[in-house]
DNA sequence: ATTAGGG
DNA sequence: CCCTAAT
């Protein structure tokens, strides 16, 4: 299978990009053909670096994730100044880039993932280049590999890949940036002496990436501030140093609080990879090999040793002790909502708002029996029809604009078959249509060329799409086709919170299964704005999901945290028990998530540090075979 | 309003 | 998913 990337024919005849190897299996495009259409194949770069033709299914994990990405989330907002400025930028540069400048590794142009940053119009790329494949970062390849003297194309195309990690804002005018992002270097003029991040203010902090990265940022948390901050610095994956000393305008020392993996097994990674592509364009430059000498000692591009290094660091960042709560005190809600509705559920409100005699939604009424003597304060609400206000008990919080909380369902029953009427309705409430990508559509047919394990979902989609078939016409009867796929979509039952399953037991109240491009923009979103800003994904990554609240995203990453944690055990006997209606996360997936969790840090304490032990060799397998989370 | 956590 | 508490 091939992928062909539409690219101006003016490219001449260029070799197979290298890949560095990074002992896994990284997957990179290579190029097999030289003809204007230039044309790529995806290969795998095995142990020695030999380039092997990557399977069907890799190539369709690729594909597919390559489809869903749409390069409109990318640099949308988030304040930074810059990203406009990159959206303008051609993606074809770098894939001219990727294929001309053999020193860089298609690998390196991995995601920035990290965190935010939302940058580069080539994400749509990396997404899936990406996948399962170790870290390296395109900061370093543009250190090492940018020359004041440099000055011909391939620099300049070079730059505009940098650029996606540090060098920002440099980039805009393609001309007169050559000797500014060539040559850009942290500007430590405000950075004298030594400086320990944990000191700092937001704002210093600020500065400081800005000095760091050259460019500024917007990103307030402090953490991921520090984080960044120290691995740029450091220039390496590792952000367990928090204080450096800077002098002549470099880091001479790192403050680290010294574990153990002293001697390092990888070292001198970056040079090794210079003096590999010497005959390149580059040759005979002088290159600024990073005087730093520390710089090298760190460069923590060896997976294990990163996760080793991030690992135990007592000192360091103590992850923010876990928010604690005061014991909650729940009270009894399922008993209020067994007396206040019959059989017909909501149709019957027990409290209704004046003018409209609309029922407030479950969770308005919420206040159950005898709040009174469970001592929580009565309020008056006023609607916001202006009504006459009513006697609730007052909740901390009324969850409001829940799209799937409208009172869609009681029009579906009653003027079931009107499909129309129900969707201007649902607009009226303020829910968009569904997504442009629905996925109940497209995942079928997306996944139906693949055979592996990519097959299994096939299986599980089409499932998924009877059991919403079946629910249906539970509730509707016969009119179901009428509403075509999108009424899957907004199963924004309460329906079902009554519709007792064939089975017996009640269906849960409002279930919507994640999807897998869900799930992938979920995972890209964290790796872009960092796991916790959720209301930042949800607004750039899921704005046309309108259910998902940002909350939903939180939980799901959890789970996603869980799944990718979850020794990869389960494996053994349970190859066909899988009653499991649900879809299993492809391995790739998880092992993204349990990427970017380790270096958010967000390590599950518990499963420390045995895990990463011996992953260099599995690892390969590992992403066929760990399964163990489900959509 | 958002986020973290418990259920 | 839902819900509350914390920020």
């Amino acid at each position: 299978m091939e992928i062909v990337v539409s690219l101006e024919a003016s490219e001449a005849k260029v070799e197979d990009s290298v890949t560095q190897e990074t002992g896994s299996g990284p997957i990179s495009l290579k190029h097999i053909s030289d003809p204007d259409p230039v044309v790529y194949k995806l290969v795998r770069v095995d142990g020695e670096g030999r380039l092997v033709p990557a399977t069907d299914d890799e190539v369709l994990v690729v594909e597919d994730l390559l489809k869903d990405e749409k390069p409109q989330h990318f640099g949308a907002d988030s304040g930074d100044p810059t990203e406009c400025i990159k959206t303008e930028g051609h993606p074809m540069e770098k894939i001219h880039f990727l294929s001309s400048e053999e020193k860089i590794l298609a690998g390196s142009l991995r995601s920035e993932n990290l965190q935010a940053d939302a940058e580069d119009t080539s994400a749509q790329f990396d997404a899936g280049v990406d996948l399962g494949e170790k870290n390296v970062h395109p900061e370093e390849t543009v250190r090492h590999l940018a020359s004041p003297f440099d000055t011909n194309n391939i620099n300049q195309s070079l730059n505009v890949v940098g650029c996606s990690e540090s060098l920002g804002g440099s980039i805009e005018h393609g001309s007169s940036n050559s000797d500014v992002a060539t040559s850009w270097k942290p500007d430590f003029s405000k950075l004298k002496g030594e400086i320990c991040l944990d000191d700092l203010t937001v704002k210093e902090l600020q500065e400081t990436f800005r000095a760091t990265f050259g460019r500024e940022t917007s990103v307030k948390d402090k953490q991921w501030l520090k984080r960044r901050i120290s691995m740029g610095l450091t220039n390496s994956c590792d952000f367990s140093t928090m204080t450096f000393v800077i002098k002549d305008n470099e880091v001479v020392k790192k403050g680290k609080k010294e574990n153990r993996k002293s001697s390092a097994v990888h070292k001198d990674f970056a040079v090794g990879v210079v003096n590999e592509t010497s005959g390149g364009p580059l040759d005979g430059i002088h290159e600024p090999k990073e005087s730093n000498p520390d710089f090298d000692d760190k460069n923590a591009q060896n997976p294990v040793l990163e996760h080793d290094s991030v690992r135990e660091d007592p000192g360091s960042e103590q992850r923010a002790a876990k928010r604690v709560r005061k014991p909650t005190k729940r009270y009894i809600e399922e008993i209020s909502e067994v007396e206040s509705r019959n059989t017909s559920g909501r149709l019957v409100p027990m409290v209704k708002s004046s003018e409209h005699g609309q029922p407030y939604s479950k969770d308005f009424i919420r206040p159950l029996q005898n709040v009174q003597s469970i001592g929580r304060p009565m309020v008056t609400r006023q609607d916001s029809l202006g009504g006459s206000g009513v006697k609730v008990p007052y909740v901390s919080r009324v969850r409001r604009g829940r799209p799937r909380e409208n009172f869609m369902p009681l029009m579906k029953l009653q003027h079931n078959g009107i499909g129309l009427a129900t969707r201007m309705v649902k607009r009226a409430l303020g829910e968009p249509g569904p997504p442009p990508e629905d996925e109940t559509q497209n995942e079928v047919p997306k996944l139906s060329l693949s055979p592996g394990w990519i097959q299994q979902p096939v299986i599980a989609a089409s499932e998924k799409g009877n059991q919403y078939l079946e629910r249906k016409e539970v509730v509707l009867g016969k009119n179901v086709e009428l509403k075509r796929m999108d009424s899957f979509e907004d199963s924004s039952d309460d329906n079902m919170g009554n519709v007792p399953a064939p089975s017996g037991g009640m269906r849960r109240k409002h279930h919507r299964p994640w999807s897998l491009t869900e799930v992938v923009k979920l995972v890209e979103g964290v790796a872009r704005y960092g796991a916790g800003r959720w209301s930042e994904i949800k607004r750039l990554a899921f704005a046309s999901y309108s259910y998902r609240t940002s909350v939903d995203l939180k939980d799901k990453w959890r789970n996603l945290l869980r799944a990718s944690f979850s020794q990869l055990p389960a494996e053994k006997g349970m190859q066909n028990v899988r009653k499991h209606a649900s879809i299993p996360i492809p391995a790739p997936i998880l092992l993204r998530v349990r990427e970017l969790a380790q270096m958010q840090a967000q390590v599950p304490p518990t499963l420390g540090s045995s895990k990463f032990a011996g992953h260099s060799g599995d690892s390969d397998r590992s992403v066929h075979e760990a399964r163990s989370g489900y959509l």
